[in-house]
RNA sequence: GCGCCCAUGGUGAAAUGGAUAUCACAACUGACUUCGGAUCAGUCGUUCUGGGUUCGAGUCCUGGUGGGCGCACCA
């Protein structure tokens, strides 16, 4: 594979540079620009001409003449090229191997062993139970299990988890809007009544609602009555007091909610194929945060104010604000149970690395909880990282940026996106006449969630997406389509090729597909790149590279000519489909066979 | 006020500090409708601004402009 070609030639370059005397040298083989530059370019020459006072063109003219003395198996000539690159190609052996390569280790193609040994707890997604997951947390997800992959297919040891927030005024609402919206007579808003007379009451199958809608409707309802009632707003703040008492009649009501809740977000969650290993429930380690604060109280690194809340100094060591850590009523806060939480992680799953995916807006209280979490001795601020991605956001009237927000009623949900798309296919297909009416669904299905997954996936993290709701989600072009649809073609051409498959001649010159084979030899730089910055977006902006060059390709080339070359061909039509199903499924797209 | 993030053709995006800034959409022109035309080929058109670092800057530093977000007892 070219991996081990790149592995030798680092190798030689490195020595080589070290026996001229620079110490430790950092060697690069990046992909060449274009394909008349070769296959790999290192920059040494111009990086270390400085160090070693000589011209960088002469330096990479002798380093070129002393890796091809090397005689190293897989390549064919170095070239020293204006300011000093050095350009190295491959022979057409070496790319047909690796070609070969792809084939034989099939799906596991990709994987690698770069973080082996590792342990990292992903956080993401953490859904409120309040509320049915809209765009926002489409992206947090997708990205979320995006990087659970990578670092799964980089030999990393993952588990990905995250924390249900069941508690506390938010959850409270629900409970209240349910008991006095949801009822189907003129009975009493009454907790204790409810538990006698259950039926008296809407599930969201006879409201014709998903749970997941059917519990925001509750919430938002009931938000307007505490902004309009104080008296409703004393009634809320109480079922919390009561819950902390563990009032049964308020734990019955508050269960009831929380399954309605969980079913309708579990469903879309399954719909996406996301997966936690681990959920942590808030309301079973919410209060252990109170005795860290304690104990940084009885080290001296926290300090408690007049009032009695406690504040801890990040400032002077940290360069951030400074934050508190327990109110002065003695409860807790946000950061107050992560705290624990963080230890929690830490220590079940003895992790080296801990990650949270959540939006940017949490930046700074990410800073704050890895620093505590530091002072406190949990963990080093390195061992954190917190992983942000841009803002998910509505066009609104004058073409500008919206945020979404479910209050107000501007969220899109996450099921709603896939089913417009789902239906814009259901269309196609009946216009055209196409499937069978089971399968339509299927493959509708199927398609739908390809094209949204890889429309939020194929750019930068950071990258803002302003959603418009009339353009939806590309279906054509750079999308998810078009690389499902080169897939599909690979499939079919296999299909229609029969027994025509199998040992091929390798010929001896690279002809039409120099360039898709070229492409071929990237894939693993690619997951490498990916797997360092954290982000998905580079191996789909492979695919649509990959998928491009196959269609370049294939519009030129009759794969089934019936000559001595079919079987070659039809080799390279096979490793281009590996790679884009193994590509695709880093992405959490899975492929169809026909559309 | 302080801090963080973003700014690339008309639109949406890509580019470990590298070579001629790459795609797609839209618009326009064209292609044996075949091994799947949900395709392919072509035309048009781009790094917010001033300074700096570097052999080399869309990328790094710095001043500015515009937008988003966050800043102690909310979650």
């Amino acid at each position: 594979m070219v991996q081990d070609i790149k592995k030798e030639l680092t190798k030689k370059i490195s020595g080589w540079l070290q026996a001229l005397g620079v110490a430790d040298p950092v060697v690069q083989l990046d992909k060449s620009v274009v394909s008349e530059f070769g296959e790999f370019a290192t920059n040494v020459a111009m990086r270390y001409a400085k160090d070693l006072s000589r011209n960088p063109l002469v330096i990479a003219n002798e380093l070129g003449q002393f890796l091809v003395e090397q005689d190293i198996e897989g390549l064919e000539k170095a070239e020293a090229v204006k300011p000093g690159f050095l350009n190295l190609y491959l022979t057409s052996k070496a790319k047909i191997a690796h070609m070969r390569g792809v084939l034989e280790y099939g799906s596991a193609f990709g994987h690698n062993h770069s973080h082996q040994g590792e342990r990292w707890v992903i956080e993401h997604t953490s859904p409120n139970p309040n509320k049915a997951m809209h765009l926002g947390h489409l992206r947090n997800n997708l990205l979320g299990m995006g990087i659970v992959r990578l670092l799964k297919a980089s030999g990393a040891e993952v588990v990905a988890d995250a924390v249900y927030n069941n508690r506390g005024i938010a959850i409270a609402k629900v409970m209240y809007g349910f008991l006095a919206h949801m009822k189907k007579g003129t009975q009493p808003t009454d907790i204790f009544y409810w538990t006698k007379h259950k039926d008296e009451w809407y599930l969201p199958k006879e409201k014709g609602l998903k749970p997941d809608v059917f519990v925001t409707e509750c919430y938002v309802l009931a938000e307007k009555d505490a902004k309009e009632n104080a008296e409703i707003d004393k009634l809320i703040r109480q079922m919390v007091i009561d819950w902390e008492s563990q009032n049964e009649a308020v734990w019955e009501l508050w269960d009831c909610v929380l399954q309605i809740a969980y079913s309708g977000i579990n469903r879309t969650l399954e719909r996406l194929g996301s997966h936690w290993d681990k959920v942590w429930y808030e309301h079973e380690h919410y209060q252990k945060g109170k005795q860290y604060v304690e104990k940084g109280l009885d080290k001296g690194i926290f300090k408690r104010l007049e009032d009695g809340a406690v504040l801890t100094d990040l400032e002077e060591n940290y360069g951030i604000t400074d934050t508190v850590l327990l109110k002065n009523d003695g409860t807790s806060l946000y950061i107050t149970q992560d705290i624990a939480l963080t230890d929690l992680k830490r220590k079940t799953y003895n992790a080296d690395k801990l990650i949270w995916v959540i939006g940017p807006d949490q930046s700074l209280a990410m800073k704050q909880l890895f620093a505590v979490s530091e002072q406190l001795g949990i963990g080093r601020v390195e061992d954190f990282a917190h992983v942000p991605y841009g803002y998910v956001g509505l066009k609104d009237e004058a073409g500008g940026f919206k945020k979404m927000s479910s209050r107000e009623g501007t969220a899109l949900f996450i099921d709603d996106l896939i089913d417009e798309v789902k239906g814009m296919v259901l269309d196609r297909y009946e216009k055209e006449d196409r499937h069978t009416t089971e399968n339509r669904e299927v493959i509708a299905e199927q398609l739908a969630l390809a094209a949204v997954k890889f429309a939020f996936l194929k750019s930068d993290r950071m990258q803002g997406i302003t959603f418009d709701v009339e353009q939806s989600v590309d279906v054509q072009g750079d999308s998810g389509m078009y690389v499902m649809y080169t897939y599909v073609r690979t499939q079919s051409i296999l299909r229609k090729a029969g027994e025509a498959k199998g040992e091929f001649v390798a010929p001896g010159e690279l002809g039409s597909e120099a360039k898709l084979v070229r492409t071929l030899l990237y894939f693993e730089d690619i997951i490498e790149k990916s797997v360092g910055d954290l982000s998905v977006h580079h191996v789909a902006q492979y695919l649509l590279e990959l998928c491009s060059e196959f269609n370049s390709w294939y519009a030129k080339e009759t794969i089934l000519d019936g000559t001595g070359h079919e079987a070659y061909k039809l080799s390279l039509v096979e490793a281009v489909g590996v790679t884009i199903q193994n590509g695709l499924a880093l992405l959490g797209i899975e492929t169809v066979d026909e559309m």
